[in-house]
DNA sequence: GTCATTGCAAATACTTTGCAAATCA
DNA sequence: TGATTTGCAAAGTATTTGCAATGAC
């Protein structure tokens, strides 16, 4: 299941972010981009990169993750002071967050309508405006 | 500015928060409640408590902020993954963010109308939804 | 062979915990 | 005085840096 062609398109990733094709980072990138969509904190990928047999340093990880990130490749998402989010999806969108997993979706740009953002002030521009919707169970026993 | 009201105002406020009137959380409260809504990390504040004179470990300042938190004194806004920034504005309300400085500021939460929100999933619900708009400076060269 | 680039140990930044000391009834 | 609570040193997480080793050309 990770014939010629996947591999082909990983290293035609990273040759297009211009970062060479080392072991580690080839690694990373099949687990980010071979499925779809996905959000992932450094620990969360280190471990599976762990589990798929490849050695590798925790901080490689994160070198790893933000050079993804400064070529396009990834997005940060802000949702959590203690831990820093990746999301393979770097189209403009917003998020979901279950408050007791730290599991996070999608919500497509388009999908919500924001008015009344108020002007960015003199000489000050909006970069973006980000939504997080945090859900979590709901109290079951409500008289 | 001073007086004997204001140092009543504060203690009556941790009373109502059931936490005892230490020479630190005097000192914290008065920074924090004094003036109007603001937004402050740990850091911040406890530089602030130094430079009255206040001496006091970091950890205090970190410890008090979660108890101002869980007597909704305060309430905590995520938009940095890298610090926490509490706000003594416990309304509901959303954040511009200055990404170049880290200056937050509030936007009322009935500014902004927000529709298409999703529904929350079965057995969830929504705890609350939260915009941060990022600004920066503009790009003064814009051809 | 050269030299930009990598990968990771060690350092740093931020936050929380555990417990001796202080405080109140 | 004894139970409770406090304040902070030390420990714990999360992340970044600096540089020896590597690998592309």
């Amino acid at each position: 299941m990770n014939g010629v062609l996947s591999e082909i398109d990983l290293l035609g990733l990273l040759d297009s972010a211009k970062m060479r094709p080392t072991r580690q980072r080839k690694a990373l990138a099949e687990i980010l981009f071979k499925a779809g969509h996905r959000h992932v904190t450094a620990e969360e990928l280190h471990r599976e990169a762990c589990s798929g047999g490849i050695r590798m340093a925790l901080a490689t990880v994160y070198n790893t993750l933000h050079l993804f990130t400064r070529a396009g490749l990834l997005r940060e998402v802000t949702v959590d002071s203690g831990q820093r989010y990746f999301d393979t999806n770097v189209s403009h969108h917003h998020h979901i967050l279950n408050e007791q997993t730290g599991q996070l979706s999608d919500i497509g740009e388009e999908e919500l309508l924001i008015s009344g953002l108020p002007e960015a002030s003199e000489g000050m521009e909006i970069s973006c405006v980000d939504v997080v919707v945090r859900v979590r169970l709901a109290d079951k026993e409500k008289l």
